[in-house]
DNA sequence: CAAGATTGAAAGGTCAATCTTT
DNA sequence: AAAGATTGACCTTTCAATCTTG
């Protein structure tokens, strides 16, 4: 229970002092950071909104809202799907790729300052395990 | 990295689903459970705001708005200082109190579920001792 | 009907500005 | 001037409803 709640503390400290940072340094939310991430490592750099949503844990309609933001800034654009007109993909353009690139070393300094540095290598692995095993969970117990 | 990761991914599920359980089951939200637990913490089950935003990392702001919905439901009151006019306590009502309570086994039994189970005696005891490291982070690094 | 995407309304929070009291 | 608290404007995200295509 006390491990509960450090993890409740730790999160909320270390995001928002990440967000503000990205914010300040690249007009960038720690969302939009890691959606243009997701992009950046995909095939052709495009994905479809479902599946971006659900890699960066966002409902459908918080992916559309986010993506506009991204759009309007000209980080990203879309694409129709040839084969099934229902989809559309999200597409990182190069301006989004420069901004990527350039943020990439800001924030990775960021969690390595305010969280790696904090850690041996046995202890970061240690820590992956563990927080890796809270990966599927379904909630609904009663 | 992985490890960061993994922090994030688990961090973003389990707060939604024990959110959503306790928004369900007792209207309730995450932040509002806190507040009403470290108001009933509290000597005569009442806090300063500042105190009390500082506690679960809200802005000033936030506490107000989140207090006043409280208030709003009849969990909580408003008390003043006698020694200094500026300062304002919130203090837990009877039926805030009870809410807690009833709201109380179902939260623990979900962190239970959904965190605690996942780990040994030892692995919780690791947990907290290196979520625990995160504590006094600053950030402002470049 | 189901799946993908979008839209309007609303919740929950933050920031900057303000008011009162010390 | 500084501390505690609040308010107004705004941002991000969710939920429910909707539209289109398979």
């Amino acid at each position: 229970m006390q491990a509960w709640e450090a993890y409740l503390r730790s999160h909320s400290t270390l995001t928002r002092a990440l967000n503000v940072q990205l914010l300040q340094t690249h007009d960038l939310t720690l969302n939009d950071y890691e959606v243009l991430l997701r992009l950046w490592r995909a095939p052709e750099w495009r994905m479809r909104r479902v599946d971006l949503a659900q890699s960066v844990l966002l409902t459908a309609s918080g992916i559309t809202r986010l993506l506009d933001r991204l759009q309007a800034a000209g980080l990203v654009c879309k694409a129709t799907c040839a084969s099934d007109a229902r989809v559309t993909y999200a597409v990182l353009t190069d301006a989004g790729a420069h901004r990527l690139e350039t943020a990439r070393s800001t924030h990775l300094a960021g969690v390595q300052a305010l969280f790696a540095d904090r850690f041996s290598d046995d202890d970061t692995r240690t820590l992956a395990d563990l927080l890796g095993r809270l990966d599927g969970v379904s909630a609904k117990p009663a």
